[in-house]
DNA sequence: TCGCCAAAGATTGTCGACAAAATTTGTTAG
DNA sequence: CTAACAAATTTTGTCGACAATCTTTGGCGA
């Protein structure tokens, strides 16, 4: 018998070119190192990642299914740039699946899952506290899609992947200024919540997190997409 | 100016021979004309198109990306056969997203919105009184895409729109026996319930319709999928 | 007669080359 | 000095051919 392939894409390690470019690409998006709008040239992608042109063109065409990037006929693919009204459908759908995915992790929630939340919390805390910002960005990330482990629903799961990448992006491109965001630890009460299985404090914790996290962003400045040579060439001094 | 190009594929007259090919795919599937298991040849849709098998090649990745056909290395595309627990999955994840739609729906329904609702369920039970069941499967799907673009959001009508599909290739799996399904009208009480605003009502219809329609499942007896040949060629009297 | 092995055929995957389109660069006129 | 036009370059899209893999067919021996 051969063993098992995992079906998820894990960062890096991948079996074929073509998921090593995604599984970049993706790490990428998800840590803030490439702002929205950045071009992703097919040439530069397959020089990085010594592969043929045509294995960048799948990644790419997979990335696009995800609304990570955007593909502009005869223009290339460009990280994704969510509209406000995008951002706002983003927030709405997020909210739905992650009340459903509570209420079924606190049913199916085992003692070593709720240690993994915790872990999770405290890593982050910790990222933070060391102001790493692209390790927490990630751990953040993974609270969420932990709970999604827990609910068991692979259908819903795989969802919220998509939207937790699309909500990264778009903190990236309206959000994070006024140090609002993931300031405080709001994940910690979640898992306390989840631990007690109250499930109407869980659901409540939850929507006030996704709802703080979308007050938080500030349509009227969107900054950090990607730069121009002026804006990386002429750096503004800090205050 | 150039015109608009509507985003959403519709079926037939495509731009490009890709999106002909996927809408013509997701039609048949849609409509039960294509069992589960059945095996998308390279070559037989590139000579069905007349197109170049690149072509044929991006249309099925796309079609992966959607679950609904299913890509084995070095073997070839097969129309998706999802299993019992990924039925089960995919009904809660529609229950959640539905549940959502449907009080979004209420918020924003104009009359116009309850008007075109209620001509699908008419057609609808116009296409099951002549024994219709392509027409009536189309319908059906239309009706719940319809409440989603009511709803208006974009993103959870992408999510709908590639669960009802997959819905549809599980009922062709394990269900439609025994007449129960689509059997009676449940979607005019539906509209019903929209058309008063009576949210409590909508959602708990939404709820049993969706419930009604796995109970009717058989997971025992996953008929309708890909005949072999011996099926095909020795046919079983009708009772 | 049944099961196993090998060859033939068909199908999928990969690659390089060319065509089409867009971007950039350079030039010239106003 | 600016704007507009044209050539040159870069980039994307398409195609056909070949290699790798799987499936089927035919044959052999137990």
């Amino acid at each position: 018998m051969s063993e098992n392939i995992p079906a998820d894409q894990s960062i890096d390690a991948a079996r074929v070119p073509e998921d090593a470019i995604t599984a970049s690409i993706l790490a990428a998006v998800a840590e803030h190192r490439l702002p929205a709008g950045t071009k992703l040239g097919e040439q530069a992608l397959s020089d990085l990642f010594a592969c043929h042109r045509s294995n960048v063109r799948r990644a790419l065409t997979s990335l696009a299914a995800q609304h990570v990037i955007e593909l502009q006929p005869n223009r290339g693919a460009f990280v994704a740039t969510p509209s406000p009204e995008e951002s706002r459908e983003v927030f709405e759908a997020r909210r739905t699946i992650e009340r459903t995915l509570a209420r079924l992790a606190i049913k199916r929630a085992r003692p070593e899952d709720i240690a993994e939340m915790r872990r999770l919390t405290v890593q982050e805390a910790e990222a933070r506290a060391r102001s790493d910002k692209p390790a927490e960005l990630r751990l953040s990330r993974a609270f969420h899609m932990q709970l999604s482990v827990i609910a068991g629903n692979s259908v819903l799961r795989q969802f919220l992947t998509e939207l937790t990448l699309r909500t990264t992006l778009i903190l990236g491109l309206y959000g994070d200024r006024g140090s609002s965001s993931c300031a405080k630890d709001e994940h910690g009460p979640i898992v306390d919540a989840l631990e007690a299985r109250d499930e109407a404090r869980l659901v409540a914790l939850i929507d006030e997190h996704l709802a703080h996290l979308e007050a938080g962003l500030d349509f009227d400045c969107p900054a950090n997409r990607a730069m121009t040579l002026a804006e990386q060439l002429i750096p503004q001094r800090p205050l």
